[in-house]
DNA sequence: GTCTATAACGAGATAGAC
DNA sequence: GTCTATCTCGTTATAGAC
């Protein structure tokens, strides 16, 4: 036995080459790179993802699934808006935890070079999360939880950027701690939480 | 005469790479790229820059001072902190005006995959902004122009997060004036204007 | 001092074996 | 259906001509 028994070899490519593109960029990594990793060649790995478009496609489908289950989690397992906000927070937190970037941030910067399919998808991935939190907040507004001080949309897309940017410096910089503060910071200030000063 | 001459031709490579950087990521480019848009040769760029690492390391220092410039110039012509913070959005609207990302916000994605003197350089870029920005804030909080929520390395901090966001949704999404808006809404919101709601 | 010719390597991809 | 052997091209870099 050479080798382990491979059950789901496209499950297994698609891990570390998330990790990679997480990490280093969907123009810092080679399918050389990923089959390293998991014991094989760089034309084998075409017999699963013939292109490397077809493999950056298939790692934005997974994160857009992936993270579209997590907000479907949050709003059926906590009461509130406010709760919710920070349980938003703690994605992107688990993300910085394990030492990667939002795959969709990262191929955000690189979105210049990439196929339209994953263009598609990457957009999608934003304004899949800016609907979410427009809904969350006009809930934390009705349920007196938050006190957004400017409409729901504006506030939800105030989020979004502001954790990606916060995600890419605390990246940078090595310190996640960084984003917990600038992350806390501004919902503070967008919902209205009187914590802060 | 085949070709106009060329009085410096290292700043004229600089300033196609500069934009490529700025639109594709450092791994999104090659010398053949800048190549072709200045008439010359792959290897001819070899003389100016020896190493790609090292025309990635000039692109740092050229932009980091450039911007530095125009933080000293918004300081000495400017009379009160929340004006020149209006200054500092426009310096992000102005690189967004000619399609391109903020060098540091893009090669701070790639980060992982940069020679150390790079990351160095990324990494001060984000430290200069924060510095001159917190100082901004002290300075308005003094003038009475604005009353930070929190203290002013903190919003500082904020500050230069949520404008790199903004910045890379508004890129990715090809809509300055996205941009535009979510700055304004975090700098409202930030340094107490009451003008949002 | 500046660029040309060329090397050495790595990238993504294909054809066909099993 | 899955992987091996191989190909072609693009990429960075060097050596040496001018």
């Amino acid at each position: 036995m050479p080798r382990p028994a491979r059950t789901n070899t496209a499950e297994e490519i698609l891990e570390v080459a998330s990790r990679l593109v997480q990490t280093r960029g969907f123009n810092g990594f080679s399918y050389a790179d990923v089959a390293v990793e998991i014991g094989t060649t760089p034309a084998a790995l075409h017999y699963h993802f013939a292109t490397k478009a077809d493999l950056g496609l298939a790692l934005v489908q997974r994160y857009v699934s992936g993270f579209r289950g997590a907000l479907d989690e949050i709003r059926t397992s906590l009461p509130d808006g406010r709760t919710r906000l920070d349980a938003y927070r703690d994605l992107y937190l688990d993300v910085l935890a394990r030492r990667r970037l939002c795959l969709c941030g990262m191929l955000a910067a690189e979105i210049a070079t990439l196929t339209e399919p994953m263009r598609a998808g990457i957009v999608g991935f934003f304004d899949d999360n800016v609907a979410w939190l427009e809904q969350t907040i006009a809930d934390g507004n009705a349920d007196g939880s938050i006190r957004a001080k400017r409409g729901p949309r504006e506030t939800a897309e105030a989020i979004v950027g502001g954790f990606e940017g916060a995600m890419l410096l605390a990246w940078s910089h090595d310190d996640p701690a960084r984003f917990r503060r600038a992350a806390d910071h501004l919902l503070a200030l967008l919902t209205g939480d009187p914590g802060g000063k």
